[in-house]
DNA sequence: TACTATACGGAGGAATCCTCCGTTTGCAAG
DNA sequence: CTTGCAAACGGAGGATTCCTCCGTATAGTA
């Protein structure tokens, strides 16, 4: 789904191989344990000693950010299809189900990378720029139709909804999480 | 302001004294650095050893709940002042605000520890409902004068405002945090 | 095959956490 | 005031995790 993780430049094979091992092993650690994953943990499920994993990631947040930035090009499309398929209200509303169900599946990776100040022009934040813009364009759709408030914009709904997330984190309770969700929706309807 | 800071049963004076000693260095810390503080260091601040901090505080928990006491039972003499005095949607939306006040100054930790399953019946745990209660009686009063949905609790308003403050935490930016919260003010208005 | 730029791996130093136990001290009884 | 001891103190040091550094191994090339 979406386009494949992004390469770098050209590498040795082994690089390559490895790197990717890396992002895997992190993927699935992140989605057991969140951002407390253990780096140590990460490079043996990998197969690479420690040495290498810091190679590729300099920095505990590079590596977070690499695990996130597939989800967020896969969340760009997604606001696509949806503004092909589905009526404007509806479109927005599920767009931002699904970054609370990103959210959640990343144990709120997400929202910290999202609302982390990145390099400029680095690939995580081109990428969280392609995903907002994206949903931003739902959220015109839905204003045009007359359905949401003007005065609303993409990046204060979506920090609500990964405060929602953020703030559900222990207390996993979806019921909850719904009726908070559903308050939001209420605040930006016309 | 409020009963003065819960001293536990018959202690020796000196450890009496310590623990204050800790907890006023921790107040100051978190003020500071979040919940990222080193203990040592607030052992240091405190002028006793590593030793004494942790007897008087098991786990790094125990010390950051110690540090927001204070400031729940605050939020409820606050909460049942804004009842006698000012109208209710009013003192409902100011009570919220103090929340995100609170929150910001104790950078997220009140939200942290709110979030948290305490131990039943806990010092904690106790300050937290009373808190929360008395912030329902304003709810209650508002709903009762037909201005608020009488589908909104009172957990999920302080998770969301809670969660505002989460999501706004790296990006300090009070003009987003005040539209956020515009925004879920409007979603509880009938 | 040989050469070298690239990449690997893990030992080890630093930061922080927390426990354990020998030493000190408040305070109550005599 | 002395004495006795439960209560409290304090910090050395083991465990965990982070991250760097550098000697070793190898992919790719000529």
């Amino acid at each position: 789904m979406s386009q494949a993780s992004v390469t770098k430049g050209p590498r040795r094979a082994d690089a390559q191989r490895n790197y990717e091992l890396i992002l895997a092993a992190a993927r699935t650690a992140v989605a057991e344990r969140g951002g407390n994953i253990v780096l140590e943990d990460i490079a043996r499920d990998a197969g690479v000693g420690i040495g290498t994993l810091y190679r590729h990631f300099p920095t505990r947040q590079d590596l977070l950010e690499a695990t996130f930035l597939n989800e967020a090009l896969e969340l760009k499309d997604r606001a696509r299809a949806l503004a092909d398929e589905t009526a404007s209200l509806e479109a927005l509303v599920g767009w931002l189900r699904l970054q609370m169900d990103f959210g959640a599946h990343g144990r709120s990776m997400g929202a910290a990378v999202m609302n982390a100040k990145h390099t400029e022009g680095s690939p995580i934040q081109t990428a969280c720029l392609g995903m907002r813009d994206a949903g931003a364009v739902l959220l015109r759709r839905a204003q045009d139709d007359g359905l949401v408030r003007e005065d609303i914009d993409m990046i204060d709904l979506l920090r609500l909804t990964h405060g929602i997330v953020l703030a559900s984190e222990q207390a996993r309770d979806n019921q909850r999480v719904d009726s908070m969700f559903e308050l939001v929706i209420a605040g930006i309807r016309r």
